[in-house]
DNA sequence: ACCTGAACACCGTTCAAGT
DNA sequence: ACCTGAACACCGTTCAAGT
């Protein structure tokens, strides 16, 4: 079991890179298949097609940008201070959303719309939960918490037309004290 | 000159209901030639390249989801009242947003991203002089048009995952009321 | 079990030749 | 001036043949 042959793995995160650097349409297998020293007749040994091979990308973007943020909010109990904490996160680190932004555009693939309606509905039912722990309504949680992720998949694709119009890393926590506040105010 | 031959704008219309159909990778010149009844070598006399057709398209979508928008709008005087008029033009008709949403993951391409700015600035700019007129200082209604907009973007873009998370039309008034009453909250 | 290399299909692009 | 049709390049996909 020495690292002789390529695991699918290797594949699924090259096309991972490729997709978050230019896009679903950059997932070449002839592009891919030099960079990880093999031929793209090889590919189809490990994938049945493209397509697959996007697929898997996606799974493992799934896994870093969706759960593996959640779960590192696990032991924050204050619903203000995990709706901060969360803020902070995705609206700073400019490589999140890169994915995202790529996929989107990507509704031809029936997998990758699945993909997305998953990730949507565990990522505004989080969010959704703060605002109801925050003593808002189920109705008025939903949406707010809609709010809030919708400006989070608006922002990711306006920094891409304007990187000016966004906020640098350095006044995230400003930035996501003042979302907070405005998510939070009742008129 | 009657109609016998083709003029440009009936690639470039052709290829925006492509795109707002399937995206930018549904603009095929090969597909398209036989919808218009040519043939794919006779494109070249009109176009450079297949970047110049989706620049064209490009070019038609601005204005017609941009500059025709604004200009409905010149005779609002109220801001407030502009910005339930636009909330609920952008938010309801479902066709809206197609077109942002193919050209977001379209960043490869440079002319397609100085279009995004340029559309961008126009939009963001004619939301903060309303949040402006409504009393905000210039840094607050920068921020809140931001948000707004941020939103626009994003809620197309869920509305592709999970066309339930999004208002339907009927409730388009409300949505857009709700949306107001946030953004001009004060805390 | 995993990989190579040649073959073919699809579509962008060019261009000589037609009207 | 505008269009056709054949040619070629690029990349996805298949598959017989190699180790």
């Amino acid at each position: 079991m020495a690292r002789d042959s390529l695991h699918p793995d290797d594949w699924a995160r090259a096309a991972l890179e490729a997709m978050a650097e230019g896009g679903v349409a950059a997932v070449k297998v002839e592009t891919l298949a030099p960079t990880l020293g093999a031929t793209k007749g090889s590919f189809y040994w490990h994938f049945a097609d493209r397509s697959a091979l996007i697929l898997a990308a996606v799974e493992l973007w799934e896994e870093a940008e969706t759960e593996a943020i959640i779960d590192s909010l696990a032991d924050v109990d204050d619903p203000r201070e995990r709706l901060r904490r969360l803020f902070s996160i995705i609206f700073v680190r400019p490589e999140l959303g890169s994915v995202d932004a790529a996929l989107i555009a990507a509704h031809d693939q029936p997998a990758i719309v699945e993909a997305l309606r998953r990730v949507t509905d565990r990522r505004v039912g989080f969010i959704r939960d703060a605002f109801a722990g925050l003593g808002f309504g189920e109705a008025d949680a939903e949406r707010r918490a809609l709010y809030a992720y919708g400006l989070y998949l608006g922002l990711v694709v306006v920094r891409r037309a304007n990187a000016d119009a966004v906020p640098a890393p350095d006044s995230a926590e400003a930035f996501a004290d003042g979302l907070l506040d405005v998510l939070t105010a009742v008129s």
